[in-house]
DNA sequence: TGACTTTAGTCGCAGATGGTGACTAATTCG
DNA sequence: CGAATTAGTCACCATCTGCGACTAAAGTCA
């Protein structure tokens, strides 16, 4: 067992793996190093010359074998919360992974969020600031977008919105304020999910084309 | 001179100290500790048991004599970019002072945003930051109210906002917005000014009273 | 004193934006 | 075929915003 004040000064990265399973949001754990009975997010210590960006995507890397499509960092943690490693201080990354195309490595496993196992105090704030950090980026940054495929119908992006707003949003005005904003572009491609009219498939207009003006703001509600 | 080895893997507390002086913010630097020839923002090393938080308001409390208005944490620094104490990460906060109470300590000094000295690289970067996270929290905490006085007239809460968002805001508009949002509530006192109708005084209305439906947006320009 | 300037504060129109239900379109199922 | 299901659009109306023009209360200066 590691001496807690060999620790005193040193710190860790971990990263909060968010993706969207069965709607609703899921985050990525795995057995902590030290207990092999809780559960853990991925973390490491950092290693001289690495840049924090780096661990962290090194961090992704081994849990998913792959880059999440977003990944920001989210700030420093410690306030004398607990944590696996025993340092003061962990930095927190959020990555964003489409949960079409994740298949996490070997002992990663998704946990919903509104179901998480016990985790060290700081992995817990660290998961909850995550949420709140994607919620108030959403009319800023793509969020939304990260967490699906590269194409995907209008409706699936109205549940992301749902999803990550916590409310339910109006078809023709979620559509309109989409327009207007200049997020989209259509494909030529459409498809048939089963039973009902075929939807036709989208991408993510990236900023180069776009001429925004407002930041998006989806706030209609339903009754 | 220190060895930069012998600092790796241990971190600093910065702060951002952040006013708003003759129509533009300026911000708070001393002399570095390491070359006095050069300035830097205040920075401590971490103490063992004390939180993040802690070390940033002993910060501010030396370099200002009270506490900021506001003070939150904006990220961890770090990539490889210099710092005066040669650790490979820092912790930055910002932290707002109106600056007609403030009256910094000997030693330390405004400089505004627009004609900062050589700073850091790490340090520059969180100077940077910290105006982004103002300006991206602006429609969400009380950024302007936390850099004027207890109380104000509205058109110097106008003035911070448009400095805030650098651009000019149509009047009426403003106060409509302001209204319907509940931001704020008038006081019984005026206040004279040389020439000109004198004006009401107002302050900031805390959340308890507020029905706040939909964030603020000042969104109106002028032509 | 009274015209002029300066700053505070308000009104109300016209056009843009947003909430809503009802509509049409294309597919599967039985 | 008709019912069910999902996609996509339209049009009405209420609210919100941009904006110019207005009133109000002070100082300045001849």
């Amino acid at each position: 067992m590691r001496d807690r004040s060999s620790r005193t000064g040193s710190f860790t990265v971990d990263v909060v793996l968010v993706t969207a399973m069965r709607n609703e949001l899921a985050i990525l754990l795995t057995r902590s190093g030290s207990d092999r009975e809780r559960w853990s997010l991925p973390w490491r210590f950092t290693q001289a010359g690495d840049s924090l960006d780096t661990v962290a995507a090194k961090c992704a890397d081994e849990a998913l074998g792959e880059q999440p499509s977003w990944l920001e960092q989210i700030g420093a943690f410690g306030d004398g919360r607990r944590h696996p490693s025993d340092t003061e201080v962990s930095v927190a990354f959020v990555g964003l992974v489409p949960h079409e195309t994740a298949s996490p490595h070997a002992g990663y496993t998704w946990f919903p969020m509104s179901d998480l196992p016990p985790l060290s105090p700081r992995q817990r704030a660290m998961a909850e600031a995550a949420t709140r950090v994607m919620q108030s980026r959403l009319d800023q940054a793509p969020i939304a977008f990260r967490l699906l495929p590269a194409t995907f119908t209008l409706s699936e992006l109205q549940q992301m919105y749902e999803l990550l707003l916590g409310k339910r949003l109006h078809k023709a005005s979620f559509r309109r304020a989409l327009q207007s904003a200049w997020l989209v572009e259509p494909t030529d491609e459409w498809r048939s999910e089963g039973r009902g009219r075929p939807a036709q498939l989208f991408r993510y207009l990236p900023k180069k084309k776009r001429r925004l003006h407002r930041g998006v703001r989806f706030d209609f509600l339903y009754p």
